[in-house]
RNA sequence: GCCGUUGUAGCUUAGCUGGUAGAGCACUCGGCUGUUAACCGAGCGGUCGUCGGUUCGAAUCCGACCAGCGGCGCCA
């Protein structure tokens, strides 16, 4: 038994192999039938001619139908109309089982997709979604291994108040009620006391009622947290991971690039240092340079956010946001407490906001003073306070939205496409 | 939450100012010895999203509702 690909090779021709996967395309000619069989590696096409077989063995060779499972045995050679340039002439074979008609034929709709999701995921686009997919999951976690991070796990139930602003989602717990956690950041900062440098790969959940193609209810939140680092100091370790990441996803998936009609030459770009520019100089630039209506304490929404990326090729970093602008936990400038000491990371390409992070609050006085003016419950943050008043350190982190940077990096239209079984607002089938 | 848009066969759809629903794919049967989401012939398949209204007559016009999709806001 071997897989598909290691099939279709010139070492491979004259010998007799057996291969199993699933029905790709069945056609039949009386006398000749084509099955192109599919297995996680690739596809391969394969041709049984009747007088090699009995009447009711050529009867169901030639009338499989789409997906029916099976296994082929028979010898290779090279052809060139063969759709991967091989071809396997079929001597036996078993079936596993032949389907009744497959519900995917040659027009479907972005919804009935999504309605037969469990049978799509099987699709070769899809295939090639989920294994550039892979690819991006193992470089994250594997430059942070190559740093010295260790990867934590934190909950995904967590207490109800947080951070505030998002909307959690409420479960019940023992007469109780919890939420399913939005971020794991206040989890990595307890952590640093030991380990110094950790990252984590979880689900995070948002209950906002989302409507747009970059947002989905449950996502894949990648988070690190160090210890002595400052903000520039991790807009440096962050453009190094992305060019990492990315450029992984250039060197080990171009098939699957390919199949996508992904422009591989934007990817190749996508390398280190980024761009860094000061909210305040940004809105200078855009209404200076670039002719839009943005001052000082104008919202980078999408429209915005797009309008800024058409002048930039690779990605951009965009820090020292005002301080209203932001959540409590962010370093106020020590030279201008107005801004803080945050960035955003900003893909190229309309894709938007990738990664949200900076410089954390270290000083005691400084975050209960900014607990207090945020209003919120002093008593809610016991813990992440406690923080402050024992060996408290300088310390930053950042959450990177890992489906943002997938649907990206594969040039997709819909963040729907780049996870298996997306959760939307409306969706949670299959 | 606000705004927009769509709903006809298993899937993709045509159907103009109202006259009684048509096609392609899939499926079944027949034919075909080199097909590339094959081709040729035949067949099967529709309470036109739901409810109500106008009308001699509604897929079509009107109203309400339901469901999906998209945009904004929020964020990753």
């Amino acid at each position: 038994m071997q897989d598909i690909a290691s099939v279709l090779s010139k070492d491979s021709a004259g010998k007799e192999v057996t291969v199993r996967g699933w029905v790709y395309r069945a056609r039949s000619s009386g006398k000749i039938a084509f099955i192109v069989l599919r297995d996680s590696s690739g596809v391969v096409q394969a041709v049984a001619h009747s007088e090699n077989f009995t009447p009711e063995e050529f009867n169901i060779l030639s009338s499989l139908t789409i997906e029916s499972s099976m296994e082929l045995t028979g010898t290779v050679r090279e052809d060139s109309r063969a759709i991967t340039g091989y071809e396997v002439g079929v001597s036996g074979f078993r079936i596993y089982q032949r389907n009744e008609s497959f519900p995917i034929t040659k027009d479907q709709s972005e919804d009935f997709l999504l309605d037969i999701r469990h049978l799509w995921v099987r699709s070769r686009e899809f295939t090639a979604v989920m294994k550039i997919r892979s690819t991006l999951f193992k470089a994250f976690a594997d430059f942070y291994y190559q740093n010295g991070y260790y990867q934590v796990q934190t909950p995904f139930m967590v207490s109800t108040a947080a951070e505030g602003g998002a909307t959690l989602f409420k479960v019940p717990f023992f007469g109780d009620e919890v939420s399913l956690t939005q971020s794991a950041q206040f989890y990595l900062e307890s952590l640093i006391f030991s380990l110094e440098k950790v990252f984590t790969i979880g689900p995070s959940f948002r209950a906002e009622k989302s409507r747009t193609r970059r947002h989905l209810t449950e996502y894949w939140h990648a988070e690190i947290e160090a210890a002595w680092l400052g903000n520039d100091d991790l807009m440096e370790v962050e453009e190094r991971m992305m060019e990492y990441m990315v450029q992984a996803v250039v060197e080990n998936n171009k098939e699957e690039l390919k199949l996508l009609g992904r422009d591989v030459e934007k990817l190749k770009k996508i390398k280190a240092p980024f761009e860094r520019i000061r909210y305040g100089d940004l809105m200078k630039r855009a209404r200076e340079d670039w002719g839009l209506d943005f001052e000082y304490g104008t919202d980078l929404g999408a429209d915005e956010e797009r309008a800024l990326m058409s002048h930039f090729d690779k990605p951009v970093f965009v820090t020292h946001y005002p301080v209203e602008h932001k959540s409590f936990y962010h370093r106020p400038d020590p030279e201008n407490p107005k801004e803080v000491l945050c960035h955003d990371l900003l893909a190229p390409e309309g894709y938007g906001e990738v990664i949200g992070g900076g410089e954390r609050i270290w000083e005691l006085d400084v975050l209960e003073k900014r607990i207090e003016e945020a209003k919120l419950n002093r008593d809610d943050y016991y813990w992440y306070i406690d923080l402050r008043k024992y060996g408290s350190v300088p310390h930053s982190g950042f959450g990177l939205g890992l489906d943002r940077v997938a649907m990206w990096v594969m040039g997709l239209e819909n963040i729907k496409d780049a996870i298996p079984f997306p959760r939307t607002i409306r969706r949670t089938r299959p």
